[in-house]
DNA sequence: CGCTAGCACTCCCAAGGGCGGAGTGCTAAG
DNA sequence: CTTAGCACTCCGCCCTTGGGAGTGCTAGCG
């Protein structure tokens, strides 16, 4: 990857291509490009240069003869050195404040897929939320419940509100009236320890001499270890009106519309592309072949992390076509993410 | 709707058409159907009867001098007198089991998933699992959170381990403690209340002089009241791999595909057609427009309920477009209720 | 009277050809 | 270095054409 800087007009001519182009979806030729930017230059100048930037590989033809349109680099270049300022028009501001807003009373789960929603329809494209990651979820509360003997429900209650359950075999157990000993132990136990923790601090504690000699104790202990085990794989994403990709033009054909839907059914996937956003600061923007699944040749994801700046608590963004408004997108996924951290520090 | 019964030959010929139909999803022509269905009469003939069914309503031509394909009525006269009776490949059966019993280990929500995923699968279509009614539901425990002052998380259990969860403001519950007292209060009183009954138990238990003259009580059962009271509304509907439907050449078209899957988000519609079938016996048949619900022209749903005869609990079904292998399919959709109601006894 | 062979007719559909439009690359001149 | 002009390319659209599948009708046969 050569770091090119362009020369004034060469850079202006490809940010004109790229927002014409993300603008009507078809090639861009060089008299209308003339015309609708009031270049001060004649078609044949920026034929001459638009031939200069395929070369370099920031545009090219879909076919000899058909106007130009910009190549994942063209749109890197234009995301990295040509964006305008951050800037978000005041009627999608409040169509994102309400639409968070509105949700805000209610629980967690409901707040994020408000917030994927909303941000699918402002972007008219597919916004996506994952939940807050393990790591800074604290433990509230846990309650056993015995469902039949030697089989029990565990719930588990974070500070934040969200709730967790699993079945659980247990063939010692046989009562009610042990689990509620176990539940008292646990929660006392527990308070306040990151879900992180908890494994470690449950192992800690089977050290404990007391517990060495009272079985409640250690099957509470091997309980709630295996309560929490596997919970980490439980990474929730949430994706917003996928329909809503369908208003862009490059979804009508079914393969492409096939294969995107099939990247939101797993998951998976989803939260490999944005786990990358909650680490690195500011808003990421894979386009195209830079993104790490090839099942998305052809889409761009931006995303940023929502939370506190020193301690970021999930991700969230919009995907849609390489071919997308990105200063626009950015700004609001910026923004989204804001609100959505000031609703979680209220909840 | 006139009941008509045909004449055997008419009928042979009915039948034919619409299993060739369903085969190749192309309208049929005499001359094939002959062939195919070794008909020991001639083209000509074949037409004559076929034109008498066109009147009668039963089939139609998509344009002058094309095959015919069967009308929503024609389904309906096939499905009513010409189905062979039910039999199902043993490969089917299999899947089924499989995909069934896999699941059946874990929780109630990851079982119906499955389920719905499976029939999908099998049917080449997509299936539709809506949980348990809540009628049929039966208290088991409750436990109550304090996520902040006047902030309370409830959380309720079903006898089949299904975790219920919603926050309830109460302004004036101030500590832990108070609720471990309502907890254990709640528990008392509600357990093996059927969820429908739950309220009204609330509502005696208010009239007890027992609890006028204890604040904590009274606000136990305002919080029960609270719990309950919105919950029925949340009909969870399972909608099995959506992405199965593309496998039908009519969802080929954006336009069908667009309306069917926004029928799949909006799960009140599927509820509402689902529904009929949890009372009705046997499995039930809606043909294209015979179906409630006017966005879904073109489709089928063939449904029946699940749980035991005497008492039903909840229906599952498949839906995709008319055109579809109704015997195949309704013997599948009666054997999955009966696996899924065997799976749900043990749980 | 019902069945069937034959025939003329209808309609769809895919392939081919022609044409206009948009856009390019190149060249030569300012 | 820029620009005007020109020849050329290629797509997309429309129209035509021909083949195929299927029908309805009629007349003849058992």
């Amino acid at each position: 990857m050569t770091e090119t800087t362009l020369k004034d007009r060469d850079a202006r001519i490809l940010g004109a291509v790229v927002e014409e182009f993300v603008h009507t979806a078809e090639p861009v030729g060089s008299r209308n490009l003339v015309k609708k930017y009031r270049l001060e230059i004649s078609p044949a100048t920026v034929r001459n240069v638009m031939a200069d930037l395929e070369e370099m590989g920031f545009l090219y033809q879909p076919h000899t003869s058909a106007g130009r349109q910009p190549t994942d680099r063209g749109y890197r270049y234009y995301v990295d050195h040509l964006l305008p300022g951050p800037s978000l028009p005041s009627g999608q501001r409040r169509r994102l404040r309400q639409g968070i807003r509105d949700a805000d009373l209610d629980a967690l789960e409901s707040l994020l897929e408000a917030t994927s929603r909303v941000l699918s329809r402002v972007a008219h494209q597919v916004g996506l939320v994952v939940a807050p990651r393990i790591e800074v979820r604290v433990f509230r509360h846990v309650d056993l419940v015995l469902l039949r003997p030697g089989r029990v429900l565990v719930i588990l209650v974070t500070r934040s509100g969200v709730v967790h359950h699993r079945v659980v075999e247990a063939p010692e157990v046989r009562s009610q009236a042990e689990l509620e000993k176990m539940t008292n132990y646990l929660n006392g136990l527990l308070e306040g320890v990151p879900l992180v923790a908890v494994r470690e601090r449950i192992l800690a504690e089977m050290e404990n001499e007391r517990v060495q000699y009272d079985r409640l104790l250690r099957q509470a202990l091997e309980l709630g270890s295996r309560a929490v085990g596997a919970d980490e794989d439980t990474g929730q994403v949430y994706v917003g009106e996928p329909l809503r990709i369908l208003e862009q033009p490059e979804f009508q054909d079914l393969g492409k519309m096939r294969q995107l839907f099939e990247a939101f059914e797993r998951k998976g996937i989803l939260l490999r592309i944005l786990d990358r956003a909650v680490e690195a600061p500011g808003v990421q923007v894979s386009i195209g072949s830079e993104n790490p699944v090839a099942d998305l040749q052809g889409c761009s994801v931006v995303a940023t992390a929502y939370g506190r700046d020193d301690r970021p608590m999930g991700a969230l963004g919009v995907i849609g076509p390489t071919r997308m408004p990105y200063g626009e997108v950015i700004a609001l996924v910026e923004y989204a993410a804001r609100l959505l951290g000031q609703a979680l520090e209220r909840l």
